[in-house]
DNA sequence: TGCGAATCTACGAATATTCTAATATAACGA
DNA sequence: TCGTTATATTAGAATATTCGTAGATTCGCA
């Protein structure tokens, strides 16, 4: 469950990801750490740019460098959760359909149970559908 | 293992998620289907914002709607996927921090590792830092 | 100390995203 | 048909992202 207060640093994180290069660089770092000019030979981008993008990695805490005199490798900070979103985005769910008929046999059972349980707000309707009803 | 080639269609589909009102639009789809006023009631965001924000999901296959009338019942249309994604950046993960020994031991053992299977290129060093030993 | 290699940062142009206001469209009921 | 409700689309301004070029930094070494 994410709060709405926390929504902002969620999307950040997956903003984080959401680069072809920055996806790549992520994936090579799952095979184990690499520094910039290993990176540069493996992802058709120029060097400036893929620092960029490794600054952008290591604000989101993705990834985290170990000096090693003029190199700097790069390593997965949170290596689980790459390696759980890479899976996740590489899977080929089904698409579901559904009719207006489901849908609406859904809402009718949905509807029940928050009365039953009496959760929250009944909402039966409110708002601008309360004056439409007048 | 994403290809290169698909990086892109990913890095879309993660763009998709990446922003709070979407993340919020998801979450709100997780309970149950909804029409926009629902939303807007839900959401703090305009009519005219939630409907670009749906197309967007909508464009990445994340959601879809069933007409009901005037009305525009959205589901989500992989759901499993959401739950997942929303549970996977929901998560806490341990941040790790790696000395630099650590990371030159791991490196050594992948080098080893690859020269006795002789997967791809072995490639000890190549590129600029060849010419770097001179 | 000075050089070359590895990497980063600053800056600016091109492009993309986001939001609002206004308008368009579609369905329903009187 | 007309008015109203629900939703979508368009247009434009504000903002953010991306990438290249050029110039800094840092490190090890002769």
């Amino acid at each position: 469950m994410i709060e709405s207060e926390e929504s902002p640093a969620v999307a950040e994180l997956l903003k984080a990801f959401s680069h072809p290069t920055r996806l790549m660089i992520l994936q090579e770092l799952l095979a184990g750490p690499k520094c910039v000019t290993d990176m540069e030979d493996l992802l058709t981008a120029r060097q400036a740019n893929i620092s960029q993008h490794l600054a952008v990695l290591r604000y989101a805490r993705l990834v985290d460098y170990a000096q090693d005199g003029a190199l700097r490798c790069y390593y997965l900070a949170r290596p689980q959760l790459v390696r759980d979103m890479l899976a996740l985005v590489g899977r080929d769910d089904p698409v579901v359909k559904r009719t207006p008929e489901a849908i609406k046999a859904e809402k009718e059972r949905l509807n029940k149970a928050q009365q039953t349980q009496a959760t929250h707000k009944p909402a039966k309707n409110r708002g601008r559908r309360d004056k439409a009803k007048r």
